[in-house]
RNA sequence: GGCGGCGUGGCCAAGUGGUUAAGGCGAAGGUCUGCAAAACCUUUAUGCGUCGGUUCGAAUCCGACCGCCGCCUCCA
């Protein structure tokens, strides 16, 4: 049984979706104006482990990712660049789509873009205007506040402590200092769009409302983000949904730690940040995902170097165990040994650290018990019969490979598929062969460390020499 | 000021009342090898910020203190 912390409650809880098998999982994705960072790439993968972990478990997830692509930034940087404020959304839009294929996460069931919504966009605020909730100042729509008992449920925070706070925008339309805009008249050449109320373009917070519940329903099992848009984004969604449908909003609200530079949360506004397409350059993907595994989603992780070039290294076990096991499977040569393997001790940890508040570093840990076993036995035993690479195999697909996404075992470096280059090398190695028949070790180093400079790594084995081509 | 969180080996990090404190990186030694690489074996925290308390028993609960961070304003 997954059990799950619930920002909303401030506890764990078991995971009961509204319809099984079916679970609606909403993300707010990205403002386009810019790359997004690998701060933001955070969230996205846990909340793509945890899609991946629900699917693993049967259920039928429809993962929604917004694309805001109307906003104040994305404006500032049209003037600031001379292009149009499409031109720029469909510009990020395309880099972030990209960035997200790259880091191995699986492709959104939607992804909703704002300019593509004004229509439920325009009635959700109409139905908040007739409700009382909102109000109209000269062409900019305000949510009222105090029109919503509960404001505040979601961050634990009180209308007038935030008030005595005295950090919020104040503005003279505002009847009330928390009050936020629904809709925002527009300037002379801004993008805008017709509305009752002039033109105008639509806030940020009722965006995610009015496609959530477009695509997911009134009711959704679980909305997801970072721990920053707890207060105030998450909050003002809150208040508009359950306010124009009358209906409780989101049954499970999951919010994911930052990622920091130095102890300091990494941000735009702070300039301290690596796009994901920096780092991207240096790491695998794998790397990446293996390092956020690594630690607890709601904790913050200090973001370095040496902790990805960790991370790097110890995938090396998991992609040295798969090309032993591809070797194997390709060699056709059946073993006659059946190890005594309990397959389903491992299988059974993995759910249990998982169902565990989605505990990935644990269950990273029983990856990396499974992969110690698994080579202790190929080391015992000369020939393991097929049966065993299978299961393994599967198994390490299933997990690793589906749920946590650090192995790829389609991955087409493991082998060259050109019989030509094959030929050569296979040449090489049976030169080095007999180099060091006649221990003229010299050479059959030197062939080595040639062939490696391109790419092609030698492993001397009781069998003869092994290769594989890395870049 | 209000609310939330954190402090575990050289580094990262799980564990939140009960056998020898997961796992990764690093380091040392060994097996294998002509040498490597990979893999395997062994070693690497009598201790979990500090001081008290509760308990048969605490990293885990309670209190105080020290240090660090986040939200309260656009931000994942």
């Amino acid at each position: 049984m997954l059990k799950i912390y619930n920002t909303l409650s401030r506890k764990v809880e078991e995971f009961a979706p509204i319809s099984p098998p079916n679970v609606g999982l909403y993300i707010c994705g990205p403002t386009v104006y810019d790359y997004f960072h690998i701060g933001n790439a955070r969230t996205f993968i846990m909340a793509d482990m945890i899609r991946r972990y629900l699917e693993y478990k049967g259920f039928k997830v429809k993962f929604v990712m917004n694309i805001t692509d109307i906003d104040d930034k994305i404006i500032k940087k049209s003037v600031e660049e001379k292009i149009s404020a499409s031109e720029i959304a469909r510009k990020y839009t395309e880099a972030f789509l990209e960035d997200l294929n790259r880091l191995k996460i699986k492709p959104a069931t939607v992804y909703p873009k704002a300019t593509e919504h004004m229509d439920d966009i325009l009635k959700m605020i109409e139905i908040l205007i007739d409700s009382t909730a909102a109000y109209n100042v000269n062409g900019n729509v305000f949510y009222d506040v105090s029109a919503f008992k509960s404001y505040g449920k979601l961050s634990g925070k009180k209308t007038d402590e935030i008030e005595a706070g005295a950090r919020v925008e104040v503005m003279e339309e505002k009847k009330n200092p928390l009050d936020f805009a629904l809709w925002k008249k527009s300037k002379e050449g801004e993008p805008s769009w017709k509305s009752k109320w002039g033109n105008g373009r639509p806030g940020w917070h009722i965006e995610c409302s009015a496609m959530s519940c477009k695509h997911l329903g009134e009711t959704f099992d679980i909305h997801a983000g970072g721990n920053d848009l707890i207060f105030p984004h998450h909050e003002n969604e809150i208040a508009q949904s359950e306010v124009s449908n009358q209906k409780t909003f989101v049954k499970y609200w999951i919010h994911f730690g930052f990622l920091n530079i130095n102890k300091e949360k990494m941000s735009k506004s702070l300039g301290n940040f690596f796009t994901a397409r920096d780092v991207l350059a240096k790491y695998s993907a794998e790397a990446i995902r293996l390092l956020f595994a690594q630690a607890h989603y709601r904790g913050p992780i200090d973001f370095t170097d040496e902790l990805l070039a960790a991370s790097e290294k110890g995938l090396e076990k998991l992609t040295n165990l798969r090309d032993a096991i591809e070797s194997a499977l390709s060699k056709n040569k059946p073993g006659e040994v059946d190890p005594d393997f309990n397959l389903q001790s491992f299988e059974k940890r993995f759910n249990e650290a998982l169902d565990d508040d989605i505990n990935t570093s644990q269950a990273v840990a029983v990856i990396f018990d499974f992969v110690k076993e698994v080579n202790r036995k190929i080391s015992e035993f000369e020939n393991l019969n097929i049966d065993f690479y299978i299961k393994i195999k599967e198994f390490l697909i299933r997990t690793a490979g589906n749920v946590l996404g650090i192995i790829n075992f389609d991955a087409e470096d493991v082998k060259s598929d050109s019989l030509l280059e094959n030929n050569l090398i296979g040449l090489l190695i049976e030169i080095r062969q007999k180099a060091k028949k006649e221990k003229n070790f010299q050479l059959a180093d030197e062939i080595r460390k040639k062939l490696e400079e391109y790419g092609v790594i030698l492993k001397d084995t009781k069998d003869g020499t092994d290769y594989l081509k890395r870049n």
